[in-house]
Formats: structure tokens, C-alpha cells, sequence
DNA sequence: TGGGTTCAAATCCCGCCGTTCCGACCATTT
DNA sequence: AAATGGTCGGAACGGCGGGATTTGAACCCA
């Protein structure tokens, strides 16, 4: 019956630059070989290989995952549904007003970070 | 794989009151058999019946069927997932989205804040 | 050096979403 | 009214999408 398994509360993503996937399942709720199975079914899904083919995922690559998680789990997409979700989301226009003020903090948040850095 | 059997293209609803499950079923391209079972699965999904339990479906049922059938075959949803959007569709704000992906930066934000504050 | 983690790949499995079958009923044509 | 064809509900059946499990080896950190 599609029990909305609330997203909201996963716990925060640690300020890390790379999460094994043992990591990023607990972040996100997720087993270790459904992330490697989203892997082959979401294009967008390619965290960093290294050493012995070990999966390096970042702090977009956790959004991402968390992202589907949610189309899957919440909003009841099949994968074939969430894949189109997914590459269909960053088409402009849309809900212009929204998609503006997001812009926008981002440009401030950017700027941010590049005083932030100077220091 | 999905195969987005465009909605567009069905035939136009001709103009009268009553239709059968037939007509139906030709008019939305979805076999009798699934329109009954739909039925079960969505609650807004109720065409008049008369004598021998026989289906009369309005052009109001016609136009639901052909959303159901675009969330379920367009856009990928599961029929728990249609089911979700088809209620609620009309409850305003919530685009679910959008919101979510707020809530989530608002998360991160605050405890990048805790970071600064520490230092 | 030993226990935990990860790997790719093969195989297994459950439940969603229909599909098929059934005898009975109904509607329309001749 | 007989014939033809659509429709009825219910139960049994089925494919396959979406994982789950298994395997055996490689790797990592302590």
C-alpha cells in the first residue's frame, strides 16, 4: 500500500568528501546491493571507482540516491518511471517561480563558499 | 522499459451520455478486464451500474481512466503511486518535489552552521 | 593474520499487475 | 424466439520487475 517511509528523517550527511557504500546504505537506508543494483539502472548514479573496483560515492551522489530512494519508496514510481523523473528534472521553466528562488540561493551560496575558502 | 504509448493520440470521446466497457476499453486502449480491475484499485473509479450489474461509464469515468492509464503507462508510476497522486491531486502547495529537496538543503545548512559555530 | 567489507555475477524469489477461464446473464439483430 | 455477441464476477493462473541471496575471491584495517 506504498507506506510513505519518510525520507525526511535520514540522518544528516557527515561533512566527508567520500562514503563507502557500507556508509552510504546506512545514510540512506538502502542495501549495499540495491545500490549496486540502482547503479546499472540510473546512468546518473556513478559514484568514483578506486582500488580494487571499490565504489567512492560523494555528498551529490548521496542526494542522488536518496532522490530516487524517494521516487521509489514515496511517491511510488517504478524504476522506469524514476529513471524518466530523473532525467527529465533539470529541464528549466517548470514551476518557474520556484526553480528562481532555488537559482538564486545557490548563487548566494556559492558566493559564500568563495568567501568562506579565502579565509 | 516503458514505452510511452502516447496518450495523445487515443480517439476523440464522442458525444453522448453512456458508454460500455467495450467502448470504453476502445476509447482509452485498456482491455475490459483491466478496467475491472482498476475498479477495484481506485476508489474514484465507479461507473453507474444497472440491471444485471452492467458498467455505464460517463465521459467524467472516461477522462479518469485516461489519467490513470497516462500514470500508469506514460509516466511510470506503480498503481499504489497513481493511486497517491490521482487523491492527491488537488490538494494545493505540496509539490512534493521541490519541497523535499528544501527541506533537505534547510537540513544540511543547519548543521553546516553548527560546523561554523563551533569554530 | 584474521575478521569485516567489498566485489561481480549467477541464481533465486515474491508480489504486482494483469490474464485466462468459466458458466451465466443480457442486448441486438433477423 | 433464436442466434449472435457483449458483459458479468470470481477464482486460478502467469510473467516479470525489482530486488534478495549466494558464492568465492579480493581487499582493508587492526
Amino acid at each position: 500500500m506504498l507506506e510513505p517511509s519518510h525520507n525526511d528523517e535520514l540522518p544528516v550527511i557527515p561533512g566527508k568528501r567520500y562514503f563507502t557504500i557500507g556508509e552510504v546504505s546506512e545514510l540512506c537506508a538502502v542495501k549495499p546491493h540495491v545500490l549496486r543494483y540502482w547503479e546499472q539502472e540510473f546512468p546518473q548514479l556513478k559514484p568514483v571507482k578506486r582500488r580494487g573496483n571499490r565504489r567512492y560515492y560523494q555528498r551529490q551522489d548521496v542526494l542522488t540516491i536518496r532522490q530516487i530512494r524517494s521516487l521509489l519508496y514515496d511517491q511510488g514510481f517504478t524504476i522506469g518511471g524514476a529513471r524518466l523523473q530523473m532525467s527529465s528534472e533539470n529541464t528549466p521553466s517548470e514551476s518557474g517561480q520556484l526553480n528562481q528562488l532555488v537559482a538564486r540561493m545557490i548563487d548566494d551560496l556559492e558566493h559564500l563558499l568563495d568567501l568562506l575558502k579565502i579565509k
